[in-house]
DNA sequence: AGTGAACTCT
DNA sequence: CATGAGAGTTCACTT
């Protein structure tokens, strides 16, 4: 049997206009590159989604309301008065609903002088009258009076994606009475959302009790004579006109001259080409992924320009010219054990592609590899030298990097590492997502047909040989060609020589300590379960919350999203009355170095070096910094001894050598006082004062510094802190635990005794507003699409980050400048020494014994003198057996 | 497979 | 109105 013809009949705008409120807290992060808000169309988009899958319609058709005024307007001037005018926001993503639906393959419809309500309400009528199932899908109850046997109305709920369904059954059962009789109910009641005045004193409550009783208006009035008097009765019988006025606004017309034809209006599903560019305007690059792979790649086939290469099963030196882009591919993110799977290279003149083994049989390849002047573009050189260190190979001649290029040229979420999302930020589409030819998760894996590998490859050549010139032009432009060629690109060899070299472990006192705290561990298990009086799982805030606030009914103090908070701070403040929580904080402290940093390095040591490969990510802090994974080697504990320990794991790579490292002292408030040229911080920088004592003098009004008491010292560090990261009273308030009022006389002092810091916020939030982006000394950018928005969080969070960026983007930029200053200095006086790790503001070596004086003298030279500043930067150096010695 | 809470660092 | 900058990993829990 043919399946039954299905209309589905939506209310554009009603559903946009939920849509947006629905996302209204995202309205100030959901915006495309252009600043064009988004929420109501990706909400708009969601809801279709649903509805179009779940129905699976026939025929299809969106209706939106024409022009200002309707026939109702001629009945009743103020129909729809009283409501608030559309916000710029909404009103400004209304022209991109038409690509929208274009994507999703409706058509829409609207008609002079009638609202969305009234084509609804026709075409459904139509269609039931011709054996269709009837949805409608819309965000405004009026439709309710249209529910039918064969027409359902679907309300989307304050959830997205959420739909209330709406059938003659349900209405009954709700309200008692049959669909056709609501607009009855709304002649009595009226609406206050469409200003139909209804009846005075007569509620929807009223209203119901009416109708049960009389069935219609109508009726009602014929009968009117006998109801018993009261003050309700005379209402009624004064405000006769306006109850059938109220009805007749309210009734939706099931015959207007609709011009479309229900044959017209089969739907035949989405048009991937228009989805795709609606996706591609909008930013939406979570549903660009989530597209069924096989229908991208047919759309891809479709409109892609076709990238030739020659597959080349041998090589010679005919295959290689002196200015070329190359890609390597590996299916695993950690290069340092991945397995090459593909080399290509190429420029626009021709394209090679070839397999591994084909390449690293070849002598001409090695050798273009390592000539300095065949300048090779890439995408991640420090993955590409890597991969190629491992075969034996030196890459030599890197003359651009499209990721480094793009991280600085725009550092926002470049963070996926996958170079089809920076070559789409640049407007080259025909790459294709590494997910779509390799599949995802646990399946990634060469395709069968491994010439679409090849064109893979040839296609990424092609856009990183495109997008360098392009990128360099922009660089040039925002005097940012230093900063990749003389900063970022030369540290990406130098971080790939760390990675490579990698720093010893001792395994076994990891293991040793494993055993130790496990039994510590266990007997703090115990204790706590006694306490409780039951054995539950510590490591679920979820479980511990019921025992503690619920069980054992402590004081709930904060809560999270998802239930009681059993943060540190919160557990801090239980202490004196619940003796339970001093021994789940110790469980967590010792269960975190257990989980984390003994069983997770123990993995990752190489058993047969015994040592461990960290990768710095150099494309993902927005400041400027790196950051480390697999492992993380940015946060190995130091504050608490019981952490600390696992310091003493980190040893030397030789008998006798040292651990040496070399930490700047303050450099972030030195830079404050280069910035901001405040004359009390410099001086106090030049005078080599003890920066926090100096600000207790300052701020409690101290004349010597021997009277600056620990707690003074304590709380200006505080504020020093805060200053940097854009402070707040209520943060200060809870960080010192003091007042806010407190908190803010701590502030307000400060600024007025370093007059030129106060100066300093005010201009960079001032440059920031007026530029839309701010700069490190070095001329790295953040952008901060959010520092004029009308969110004060959001506001809030761009200022913060305005003042907060130059001042740790700097520090990030010097020391990078210090790191490939001090490798190239080592290699010219020969030192076995070598620069292991970089924590941020510190630097750590391995060095032998003989080394060390020379080190000492040329790791402070070249970190105090290879940027210089108003102020001198300052280094404190410090050597032992292990990294826990060294500090 | 993805999210949130908790913890670690500068 | 919610509340100090920048990161990564582990675990529990949900999809």
């Amino acid at each position: 049997m043919a399946d039954k013809k299905k209309l589905l009949l939506i209310d554009g705008h009603s559903v946009a206009f939920r849509a947006f409120y629905g996302l209204h807290s995202q309205l100030e992060r959901m915006k495309n590159r252009n600043g064009l808000h988004t929420n109501a169309l990706y909400g708009f988009h969601n809801m279709l989604e649903v509805i179009v899958n779940k129905e699976q319609p026939t025929h299809a058709l969106v209706a939106f309301d024409a022009g200002k005024t309707t026939f109702r307007h001629e009945y009743f001037d103020d129909y729809k008065g009283g409501r608030s005018k559309m916000p710029s926001e909404f009103s400004e993503q209304i022209p991109f609903m038409k690509d929208l639906l274009k994507g999703f393959g409706l058509q829409s419809y609207q008609l002079e002088n009638y609202e969305a309500d009234d084509i609804i309400g026709t075409l459904a009528k139509e269609a039931e009258e011709n054996g269709f199932e009837v949805v409608i899908l819309t965000g405004d109850r009026d439709l309710t009076q249209l529910a039918s046997d064969a027409i359902r109305v679907d309300i989307t709920k304050k959830g997205v994606s959420d739909l209330k369904e709406h059938t003659k059954q349900s209405i009954q059962e709700e309200m008692g009475i049959d669909p056709i009789q609501i607009i009855d109910m709304k002649g009595l009641a009226g609406d206050a959302s469409d200003n139909i005045p209804g009846v005075t004193k007569i509620g929807d409550k009223t209203a119901l009790k009416l109708l049960h009783e009389y069935g219609s208006v109508e009726n009602l009035y014929e009968n009117i004579e006998a109801m018993k008097k009261s003050k309700r009765k005379e209402y009624l019988i004064n405000e006769k006109e306006t109850a059938f006025l109220s009805k007749k606004l309210a009734t939706i017309d099931t015959n207007a001259p609709i011009e479309v034809k229900l044959d017209n209006l089969t739907y035949s599903g989405l048009s991937m080409e228009d989805l795709i560019s609606f996706y591609k305007e909008m930013d939406f690059n979570s549903h660009l992924q989530k597209l069924d792979t096989s229908e991208y790649m047919e759309q891809l086939a479709e409109d892609a320009v076709e990238v030739e290469y020659t597959f080349l099963n041998e090589l010679s030196s005919s295959h290689f010219s002196s200015n070329m882009a190359m890609y390597i591919e590996m299916l695993n993110e950690n290069y340092h054990h991945a397995e090459i799977v593909s080399i290509a290279w190429g420029n626009d003149e021709s394209i090679y592609v070839t397999d591994p083994q084909t390449a690293f049989a070849s002598d001409a390849f090695k050798a273009w590899i390592e000539d300095e002047d065949s300048s090779k573009v890439l995408y991640d050189a420090k993955r590409t030298y890597v991969a190629l260190n491992n075969k034996g190979m030196t890459l030599k001649g890197i003359t651009f990097d499209i990721m480094l290029a793009s991280y600085l040229l725009t550092a926002e979420d470049s963070s996926s590492g996958d170079i089809v999302d920076v070559a789409r930020k640049h407007n080259y589409d025909h790459i294709t997502p590494d997910e779509v030819v390799y599949g995802k998760g646990k399946k990634i894996k060469v395709p069968e047909d491994s010439a679409l590998m090849h064109d893979h490859m040839a296609r990424k050549v092609l856009g990183i040989y495109h997008l360098s010139d392009s990128m360099d032009k922009q660089l040039k432009e925002n005097e940012q060609e230093d900063l990749l060629k003389e900063m970022e690109l030369p540290l990406a060899i130098v971080l790939a020589d760390m990675e490579i070299q990698g720093i010893t472990v001792d395994a076994e006192r990891l293991e040793r300590m494993k055993e130790e705290f496990g039994t510590t561990l266990e007997s703090i298990e115990e204790r706590i379960y006694e306490e409780a009086g039951e054995t539950f799982n510590i490591n679920s805030p979820k479980q511990l919350g019921v025992i503690l606030f619920e069980k054992m009914g402590y004081p709930v103090i904060k809560k999270t999203k998802t239930g009681y908070s059993t943060a540190q701070d919160v557990l801090e403040k239980l202490k004196d009355e619940a003796p339970i929580v001093e021994h789940i904080l110790q469980y967590r402290q010792i269960a975190k170095i257990q989980s984390t940093y003994i069983e997770g390095l123990l993995k990752v040591i190489d058993p047969q070096t015994s040592k461990i490969h960290t990768r710095y990510l150099q494309t993902v802090a927005r400041t400027g910094r790196l950051s480390s994974v697999d492992p993380n080697l940015q946060n190995i504990p130091v504050r608490l001894e019981e952490g600390r320990k696992i310091r003493q794991a980190f040893i030397p790579r030789e008998k006798g050598w040292k651990i040496f490292a070399s930490d700047y002292s303050q450099i972030e408030l030195r830079i404050l006082a280069h910035i901001s040229e405040d004359d009390h911080l410099i001086k106090a920088f030049l005078d080599d004062e003890d920066i926090h004592t100096t600000t207790a003098m300052r701020v409690f009004d101290i004349d010597t510094p021997e009277k600056v008491t620990s707690d003074m010292r304590r709380e200006a560090k505080a504020v020093n802190f805060g200053i940097v990261y854009g402070i707040s009273d209520y943060g200060l308030s809870q960080n010192l635990n003091i007042t806010r009022k407190e908190a803010k006389d701590y502030i307000d002092t400060y600024f007025d005794r370093f007059p030129g810091v106060k100066e300093f916020i005010d201009t960079v939030i001032r440059e920031a507003k007026e530029n839309g982006f701010v700069e490190t000394l070095f001329h790295r950018r953040r952008y901060l699409p959010d520092i004029n928005s009308r969110n004060f969080n959001l506001r809030s969070f761009a200022e913060r980050t305005a003042m907060n960026t130059p001042i740790q983007g700097s520090a990030a930029d010097i020391l990078k400048m210090a790191m490939i200053e001090m490798a190239k200095r080592m290699k010219e006086e020969n030192l076995e020494a070598t620069m292991l790790l970089q924590v941020h503001d510190e630097l750590i070596f391995e060095v032998p014994e003989h080394e060390m004086d020379k080190l000492e003298s040329l790791v402070k030279e070249v970190m105090e003198k290879t940027v210089e500043l108003s102020v001198p930067l300052k280094v404190e150096s410090s050597a032992g057996d292990n990294w826990y010695q060294a500090k």
